[in-house]
Formats: structure tokens, sequence, C-alpha cells
DNA sequence: GATGAATGAGTTTTCATTCAT
DNA sequence: GATGAATGAAAACTCATTCAT
């Protein structure tokens, strides 16, 4: 095992950064970047603002590293759910699904991860954009290749560019998980999302 | 009319508020509330630092008549598109058409409207999420009970909480209205939503 | 008179900048550029810090242009202090002179000034020793071509390359302003200079 | 020899010590003491930051230990220069020529060995001026005392105080030494000093 | 109302120094 | 002796806000 592998000494440098990542996220997820200083984050991780810079070159590369880290986590869950199953249906499903798992498990994530994708992201002055959107930007395109793909197969009606579809797809899931955010008990995301899709599939499948 | 009521003072005041106002809204929208300062809005307005607080008194105040004035034409314009039509349907298009065309002419307002209502605004500490959110809550509310009003009048099938589909018609209208910002050759507005529009109603309507 | 031409506003902007460079010169060349603060030269100008930045980029940008301006008016001083003596030997003694009685005046220069002509100047990254040294290299030639002209005009002797005397001259200079600083009553600069050029011209000159 | 008493562990602690030494000249003689911070010395040397602190108590005495080791190997050579030589005349070209030698085979020192005599020193807080410039000064002594003898001897004519014949000396071989810096090429230390020499020697000898 | 210079608290960032291993 | 992660004080710089004119 690699983990192993390591020195202590490593072990411990990466738990570091764990922790300080960990602070991080909270802060910025309830106040936003520019409302939060290095000092609260290393306080809240228990270390000096110095010891920040030995992970971080400087406050939006510590953000960057969070973000990113997270989305591609979640990029790679919701690929994983796209692939596995067979059947183009099941694939949508298992990425709703997914994606409802995945957030609700980091809930701090979700406010982040939707204003670098979706949102008005004006906390970064560029780059994280970049690398960020183009995961995101990739992942629609394999949603895309779904709904093409099920077009194809006669599975789905040929109603509507992929693209859009996909497009469409994503920001439902997002608005539901929206409304979960703020009243869980109220808006289950799971129900609220099937019933939507419900709408959207009944019309797109062939029967 | 009111307008003419005024005196010379009173209107030109008005006339000096809206230039700032104007001014301030290309900025914010281009770099975000914190990347803006002050001085350069009084620059690009043509006003002295100090004149700005004549009018607002403070920064954030600034920031929020801005959006909230905007959010109450936005909101007028949209009400009395889904009031004047009879039927419900047409009230839905009619609201998806103003909605694009209200956006359309205030791309810059796009970045912030969105960034308050669904995005995560961490923007302004607090106060203005309310008011704005107030108002798009209201809204909401209005265009669930469209559809609940059509599904009474068996327009439409009772597939899903009236609330949701509200929920999910603006989420749908956004996605497309980003995407035209992002690239307004390849993705125009009408058309893209036109097309989700009808997947949505050819299930929800009764034949 | 252009002086009075300005709005009060600007005379008094100017001599705010003044005062400032005025405490800067003595804490530079008493401590170092490294070892004094912003906040120090604010506090002893009696400003804000950030006023400072009103007036300056940085400090590196004070820096410059309290050692620049200087320069220049040390500049101009010693090209008159050339120019109207017809003999050669007068233009030089006139340098001399000159040279004497501007660092004399301005003590806390000296060390700014040679600290950035001949000295290892580390202060500064760069850029300052470009133009500053420009300056000095400037004077260094017109200081050679009087030599060369003496030599010409049969004045002098042609025993050295008209450049070397220049900086000969100049470093002699240096190293008796030097010793005068450092104990004036000790070590005139006039007296010295003079006992120290005589060896220099008795063999120069052409009896 | 003592060279060859000390245990294995005395000559490596010797061995490091001088490595250490050995990297900070380079450094600081490139940017300067305050552009250089202890972690980029313990990395150009291979160290670790803390076996820094293990030979030298802090920044400052490492600046020290290195300016003072080399002003006092100096020292010695320029000593030794003056002392061989039985004659004044050819105590002083010795002493011109070794300080030419040391010089030109130990270029990043000249920078820092300039700045700490003659140059306007704001590098070290206090202290280092102290111990040598005391060298400096002793050694200054000894070359007037050089003069002097040489005035009595009547091989020198009485022109100018021993000492300030000794500062300008001194004066004039740095100055050669910084052109030959500058432009090694261009400006060959040796034939420039002699030229220059001369027209000092050519006055101050008896025939 | 308009001006814009001045303010100074607050933020990011650096780096000499320490110390447990 | 060697290591290098952690420290935290100190510095540069920004900018919302004030206020005398």
């Amino acid at each position: 095992m690699p983990e192993t592998q390591l020195t202590r000494r490593e072990r411990e440098r990466l738990r570091h950064r764990k922790e300080i990542l960990e602070a991080a996220v909270e802060l910025f997820s309830e106040k936003g970047f520019y409302n939060v200083s290095m000092q609260e984050i290393a306080q809240k991780a228990e270390f000096a603002t110095g010891t920040l810079y030995k992970f971080f070159e400087n406050k939006e590369d510590l953000y960057k590293a969070l973000v990113l880290e997270q989305a591609e986590k979640f990029h790679e869950s919701a690929i994983r759910a796209i692939e596995e199953p067979e059947d183009e249906i099941d694939k949508i499903r298992s990425y709703v699904e997914t994606k409802g798992q995945f957030f609700t498990a980091n809930i701090p994530m979700i406010r982040l991860y939707f204003a670098e994708t979706r949102g008005a992201s004006f906390n970064i002055k560029a780059g994280l954009d970049c690398e960020i959107r183009k995961l995101y930007e990739d992942f629609l395109l394999r949603l895309a290749s779904i709904f093409e793909t099920g077009i194809k197969k006669k599975r789905f009606k040929k109603i509507a560019d992929p693209y859009y579809l996909a497009v469409a797809l994503d920001s439902l899931t997002n608005a539901f998980l929206f409304l979960w955010l703020e009243d869980p008990e109220r808006h289950p995301y799971r129900q609220n999302v099937e019933k939507i899709l419900q709408i959207f599939f009944k019309n797109l499948l062939n029967k």
C-alpha cells in the first residue's frame, strides 16, 4: 500500500494539509472567499498563519486547491456513476443519485462548487474558472453523449439537441439540490428530482 | 405626472444617482463586489468619492440599491408578463419570453441577479439576500399558482407539486440564459428554451 | 510665476509630498532602506500610512523619487559648475567646490547618493540603479571631456585616459567627503581636497 | 600541524561551516543582506535551516563572520604585501597589486567589502561596522606610516598629510577595482591603476 | 451638494528563529 | 549535529469612509 510507504513526516504533512483544507471549506462556504481571512483559517485549523503558506502559495491557491480537489473527486464519482450501468436511463438515474449522495455528504462544498461552475464566480480573478469549468464542460459532454447514444439506440425520442438535454438535466438537479439545502426536511432531494425527471423521461422515452 | 413635479434640483439628483448606479453595475458585473472599489466607481461615474456617500450610506448599500432596483424592475415585468395572458400556457410562455428580453437587454445584470437569487451569494454579508430573495420567492409562488390553477382547470396533468414545477421552469430558463450569455450566437435563448419547454409541456399538458 | 498659478490644493499637495520626502531622507540615510518602515516614515512626516501611497506607488518608488530628485538637483548644480568657468582648471575647481557645498548642505543625502552611484547598492532591486547611474555616467563623461579639451589645448599633459582622470577625481572627492562626514572638524573637506588636487595638478599641468 | 590534530568531527564541522559561508557570500553579494533568506542559504548550502543556527547565532552573525573572515584574510595579505618590500615605493606598488589579486580572485567579496568599509553600509544594524572598520582604519594608518617614513627618508616630497595620501591611494584603487568589476575587458585594473599612480608618484617623488 | 485628500484599521504575506524528533 | 515543520511578529499595502473646504 502506497500510504504506508510514506514516511511519518510525509503522512503528517498530508494530514496537516487536510486539516487546513477542512477548516477552510467550512469558512469559505459559510462566508465566501473575501470574508474569510487567512488568520481565521489558521486559527480554525489550529496552526499559525505562516504555516498555511507552507502548504499553499497564497490565499487564492488555497481556495483553488480546495475547490479543484473536491471537483475532481465529484467528477470521478460522477463518471463512475455514468459508466457502470448499461442502459442509458440507468446511467442518468445513477448520475442523479450519485450527485445527490456526494453533495448531501459534502454540504459545505455545494455552495462553492455551484458558485464556480454555474455561478457568477467573482471570487477568484481567474484560472480556477478555467480548470474547474473544463472539468464541468467535459462532464456535460459525457452526459450529452449518453443522450445521443440513447437517441441512436431509439431509447429516446429525438426531441432536442443532446447537449441541451444534458444542460437541462444538470440544471434541474442543481435546483433541487438547492431546495434541499435550504430545507432538507421539506424538500428531500431524491423524491423531488425523481418526479421532475419523470416529466422529462416520460416524454423522452420511446414508450 | 410626478416626474415633472420634481424641482430641477431633485431631477438632477436623480440623474446623478442613476449615473452612479450605471457605472457601478458594469464594474460589479465584470469584477464582482469585492474587486471593485468605491474610488473606481466614482471615477467611472465622473464624481468624487465623497459624492457617492451623499447618495448611498456605504458600499453595500450602493450594491443593494443596484440589485434591488433591477430586481424590482424585473419583477414588475415578470408579473405583468404572467398577468396579461388568460391561458396558463400563455402565461408561462410570456414569462419565459419576458425573462429573455429583460436580461438580454441588461446583460450586466444577469450575473448579479443570478448570483443573488440562485447563486452562492457571499457578496454581501446579509440583508440583501433577504429582500431580493423575498421578491424571488414571491414570484416563484406566483408561478406555482399558475401551475396549480392549470392543474385545477385540467389544462395540466397533476404530475408534480406545482412549486417544484415553478422551480424547474425557473432553473431551466436560467440555464439557457447562461448558455446564451456565454455564446449568444451559438446558443440563442429563445429557440433553445422553446425546445426544452416542449419536453416539459408535452408531458404536462392534457393533450 | 508658475508657482502661484497652482491652485491652493496643488500647492498643498506639493508641500505634503515634500514633507514626506524630508522625513524619509533622514530615516533612510540613518538606517538604510530595509530598516525603515512605511509606518515610521508616515509617523515622522505626521501623516497616515495610507497617505504615503497617494504620493508614491510603493516604498521603492518613494525611495527612488527621493534619490533621483536629489541626484538631479546635484547634477544640475554640477553641470552649472563646470560650464561657467572658461578655463579647464577652473572648471574642475568649481566642480570640486560645488560638490562640497551641495553635500555638506545635504548631509543625509551623502550616504544615499554614494550608495547608489559608487556603492554596492543592494537596496533596490533594480531600476533606480539604471536612471541614477545614467546621470552619474553622463557626468563622468562631461568631466572626462574637460580633461580631454585641456589636453588638446595643451593645458594638461597627456598622462592618462581622460575618463580615468575623471574617475580618479570623482573618487578622490568622494573619499574626502566621507572623511569630512565622519569628523567634520578634523577633516575639513575644502582644505584637504585642495592639497590632494595639487598633487594631481602639479603633474598634470604643463607648467 | 594543528589542522591534523583536529578530530574527524571537528574537521567535518569546519568543512560544513565553510560550505555554508561559501553559499552565503554568493547570495549576499548578488542580492544584498536583506534580499537573501536563511532558508535560501540553507538550500544552496544543502543543509537544513536549523543547521545554520548550529554554526551562527543568527543571520547577522553569519554575515559578520563572512565579511570579517574575508576582511581578515585580505588584511593579512595586505600587511604582508607592505611588509615584504624594503623600499616605500615598492611597498605601495606591492599593496596595489595584492589588492587587485585578492579581489579579482574573490569577486563576490568586492561588493560586500566595499559596502562595509567605504560604503553606506546600512546592511547591518551595527557592530560589524565596528570591527571591520577598525581593521580598515588600522590598515590606513599603516599605509600612512609608509608615506610618513618615505617623507622622512626624503623619498617623497612632503606634499600632504600622510593619512590623506593613504586615503587617496585607497580610494583610487577602489575606483579602479569598481571599473574593472563593471567591465573587466575594457578596464583592466593593473594597467589603469598604474597610470594613475604615476600621476601621484611623479609628483610625490623626489626625482 | 460636490470635492478629493487624508485616514487607519485590516489583510496578505514573509522570514528569522525555535524545537521536537 | 542535523532536520525541517511550525511559529508569529512585523511589514507592505488597500480601501471604505470621513470631513474641511
